[in-house]
DNA sequence: GTATTTCTCAGCC
DNA sequence: TTCGGACGAATTCGG
DNA sequence: CCGAATTCGTCCGAAGGCTGAGAAATAC
C-alpha cells in the first residue's frame, strides 16, 4: 500500500525546478518503488488525469463543482475562493492555501488506490449534489499539498511543467527501458499506466496496437509563407490543409469508429461517413479530416460546428450539413500497422485503398520551386482552404508528435538592425534565463521587440538587471549599426520592464491576497488561523521566491 | 406535473 | 488552433 | 582537438471563440 502523499509531494518537486532532466529524475524516482495496480494508477495521476486515454472517462467535475466544495471544507465564501484562485492563477493552489496546516484530516492516510476509485466513482455520478458530497469527503481526508493536486488534477491540468512525453521520459528512466520503446508502447496502448507496468515487468515489447484501440495523432506544422519552405522543397511532399475535424476511422468490415484528436469515439456524431466507410471491404486505419460537404469542395468550419457535439444528430441537420471525411494517411492497413514506415509508403497504401471507395482522397502535389508552390498555394486558398500541409516523405507517423516547427524569427533576423546576443551575468555564466538569441529591432533611437520575456524575477531583480548584463555581443547577421553598449543596456532594461510577463508573478499575487484577507471575514471563528495560515504561506512564498529565478512562482 | 430557462461542463478549432 | 519561452542535445566555431 | 558559442528539436502552458448536452432551477 502506497500513499497519495508520495506522489503529490513528486509533483510538488517536480514543479519546483524548471530543469527538464531533474523533473524526469523526480518523477522516475516516484515510479520506481511501485508495482502492479499502483504503478498503474500512479503513472496516471501523475501525468494528470486518473483514466487512460483510451477509457474516454471524464470526472465532469468542473471549476463551480470544485470551489463549492472547497468551500463547504474551508469555510471561505465563493467569491473568496474565486477571487483567491484568480490572484494566484490556480484553484488547486487557492484552496491548499485555505487549509488548516495540520496534515491529513482523515484517520488515515489516502492511498493511491483509493483516490483512483474515488475519481473513478467521481466520474460515474450523475447528480452534482452527488459529486460535490464526494469531493468534500475526499477534501477533508487530504492534506494541504494532496488536496493541491487532487484539485489541479480535476480541474484540468497539472501545470508542473510536465506531460505525458515527460512522464514517459520518467518511466524510462526509472525501469531502464528505452525511451522510444515506451513511447511506442504507450501510443498502441493508449494507456501511460499500463505502458508503466509493462516498463517495469520488461514486457513493453508484448503491447501490440489494435485496430479500434484510439491512437494518438501526429500534428502537423502549417505554415503560412511559401517561400519559407522553399529551400527543403524536395524533401516534402505538399497537401491542402483542411478546415474540419480531425479524426481517425478505424475500420474493420462492416464495423467503423471515429475517433477525435481527444480520442473520443465521434462515431454516433457522423453517421453518413460511418456507413460510407462501412461499405468497402477490408481493414483499415485512417488519418484525416472530417469537413462540411458541399457535394464538390469543402464547407466552411462554421457551418460544421453546429454538427460537433450531436449525440444524435437529426435528419433535418445531416440534410442542411453534410459531411465527408477526407484522408490524408494510413496508418494500418489489414493486420500490418504502418506507423513505422515512411509516408510515401503509407501515402501510396492509401491511395490503393482509395481505389475501393468509402472516403475522399486528399490530394498531393509535389512542387520544386517558388513557383509551382506558389500557385499551388492560391489554388489551394482558391478552394477554400485553410492553407497547405507538409508532409516530410521520408518520416514516420509519430503520435503525438509534432511537425517541424518554422522559427519567425529566423525570418526576422535577415532585416534586423541590431541582434543582441550572449548575455552574461554577474558570475559569468550565461544567464539561466537566456536561450537562443536575445534579439531586438531598432526603431530609431529606440530597441523594441526584445524577444524575450524575464518572468520569474522580482521587480527587484529587474531592477538589477543593467548590471547582469556584463557582456552584449552584437551578432553578425543583418546590417548592424553601431550602437553603444550603455544604449542597448538602457533601452534593453527599459523593454524588459515593459514586456516582462508579471501578471500571475509573485509581486501581484501577494497585494491581491492581502486585499482578500482585510476586506473578507470567515464564516467560522476557527477560521481565523486559516487566514494566519495563509498569510505565512505567502511570506514563504516570499522567502522562496527571493534571489531564485528559477522557482517555479514566476 | 410539465415546459422553459439557466448553469455547468466539455470538446472542437 | 497558434504562440512564445525554456531546456538540453547537437553542431559549429575559434584558437 | 577542445571548450565555448550557437543552432536545433521538443516540450509545455496559455489564449480566445463557439456549440451542444444534461442537470438544476424556475415558470406555468
Amino acid at each position: 500500500m502506497s500513499a497519495y502523499r508520495a506522489l503529490a509531494d513528486a509533483l510538488e518537486g517536480v514543479a519546483a525546478t524548471r530543469s527538464k532532466l531533474v523533473k524526469i529524475e523526480r518523477l522516475a524516482a516516484a515510479l520506481a518503488p511501485l508495482a502492479g495496480e499502483e504503478l498503474v494508477a500512479a503513472a496516471r495521476l501523475l501525468s494528470g488525469s486518473p483514466f487512460a486515454e483510451w477509457e474516454q472517462t471524464v470526472t465532469s467535475v468542473g471549476w463551480a463543482t470544485l470551489a463549492r466544495s472547497a468551500s463547504a471544507v474551508t469555510g471561505w465564501d465563493m467569491e473568496t475562493i474565486g477571487a483567491s484562485a484568480r490572484a494566484i492563477g490556480d484553484l488547486g493552489e487557492a484552496i491548499a492555501l485555505m487549509l488548516p496546516p495540520e496534515e491529513a484530516h482523515g484517520p488515515a492516510p489516502l492511498q493511491i488506490l483509493e483516490v483512483d476509485r474515488r475519481l473513478r466513482a467521481l466520474a460515474g455520478m450523475r447528480k452534482a449534489a452527488q459529486k460535490q458530497a464526494t469531493l468534500e469527503d475526499l477534501l477533508r481526508r487530504a492534506s494541504p499539498v494532496e488536496v493541491r493536486y487532487l484539485v489541479k488534477t480535476l480541474s484540468g491540468g497539472l501545470r508542473v511543467g510536465a506531460d505525458l512525453a515527460t512522464v514517459e521520459e520518467g518511466i524510462a528512466a526509472a525501469f531502464g527501458a528505452d525511451r522510444e520503446a515506451v513511447a511506442r508502447a504507450h501510443r498502441d496502448c493508449g494507456d501511460i499506466g499500463d505502458t508503466a507496468e509493462a516498463s517495469r515487468a520488461g514486457r513493453l515489447s508484448e503491447i501490440r496496437f489494435r485496430l479500434f484501440h484510439p491512437i494518438g495523432f501526429m500534428l502537423a506544422s502549417p505554415i503560412e509563407n511559401p517561400q519559407d519552405i522553399v529551400e527543403e522543397l524536395p524533401l516534402f511532399a505538399v497537401e491542402d490543409k483542411f478546415d474540419g475535424i480531425r479524426a481517425h476511422a478505424h475500420k474493420s468490415g462492416s464495423r467503423v469508429t471515429l475517433f477525435s484528436r481527444t480520442l473520443d469515439d465521434v462515431t454516433a456524431q457522423f453517421p453518413e461517413i460511418a456507413l460510407a466507410l462501412a461499405a468497402p471491404p477490408g481493414q483499415f486505419l485512417l488519418d484525416g479530416e472530417i469537413v462540411a460537404w458541399t457535394g464538390d469542395r469543402v464547407g466552411s468550419f462554421f457551418r460544421l460546428q453546429r454538427r460537433l457535439g450531436r449525440k444524435v444528430p437529426p435528419a433535418e441537420l445531416l440534410s442542411e450539413i453534410p459531411v465527408a471525411f477526407i484522408a490524408y494517411d494510413c496508418l494500418a492497413s489489414g493486420e500490418t500497422p504502418l506507423f513505422e514506415r515512411p509516408w510515401r509508403q503509407r501515402r501510396a497504401e492509401l491511395e490503393r485503398l482509395a481505389q475501393g471507395g468509402g472516403f475522399l482522397l486528399s490530394p498531393v502535389r509535389r512542387a520544386s520551386d517558388a513557383a509551382g508552390l506558389e500557385a499551388y498555394f492560391s489554388e489551394a486558398r482558391e478552394r477554400g482552404n485553410e492553407g497547405l500541409m507538409f508532409k516530410r516523405e521520408d518520416s514516420p507517423y509519430q503520435a503525438g508528435k509534432r511537425g517541424r516547427a518554422w522559427r519567425k524569427w529566423k525570418k526576422a533576423l535577415a532585416t534586423l538592425d541590431v541582434v543582441v546576443t550572449a548575455v552574461e551575468q554577474g558570475n559569468g555564466k550565461r544567464a539561466g534565463m537566456l536561450s537562443d538569441y536575445t534579439f531586438a529591432v531598432r526603431d530609431g533611437d529606440r530597441l523594441v521587440n526584445i524577444g524575450k520575456a524575464y518572468s520569474g524575477l522580482t521587480d527587484e531583480e529587474i531592477r538589477k538587471m543593467g548590471a547582469v548584463f556584463r557582456k552584449i555581443t552584437v551578432a553578425r547577421y543583418g546590417p548592424v549599426r553601431a550602437v553603444a553598449p550603455e544604449v542597448v543596456l538602457e533601452v534593453a532594461f527599459d523593454t524588459i520592464q515593459k514586456s516582462s510577463r508579471h501578471k500571475s508573478g509573485f509581486a501581484l499575487r501577494f497585494p491581491r491576497i492581502v486585499r482578500i484577507r482585510e476586506d473578507k471575514t470567515p464564516a467560522e471563528a476557527d477560521t481565523v488561523e486559516t487566514v494566519e495560515e495563509i498569510w505565512r504561506g505567502i511570506q514563504g512564498m516570499d522567502r522562496a521566491g527571493n534571489g531564485e529565478p528559477n522557482d517555479r512562482r514566476e
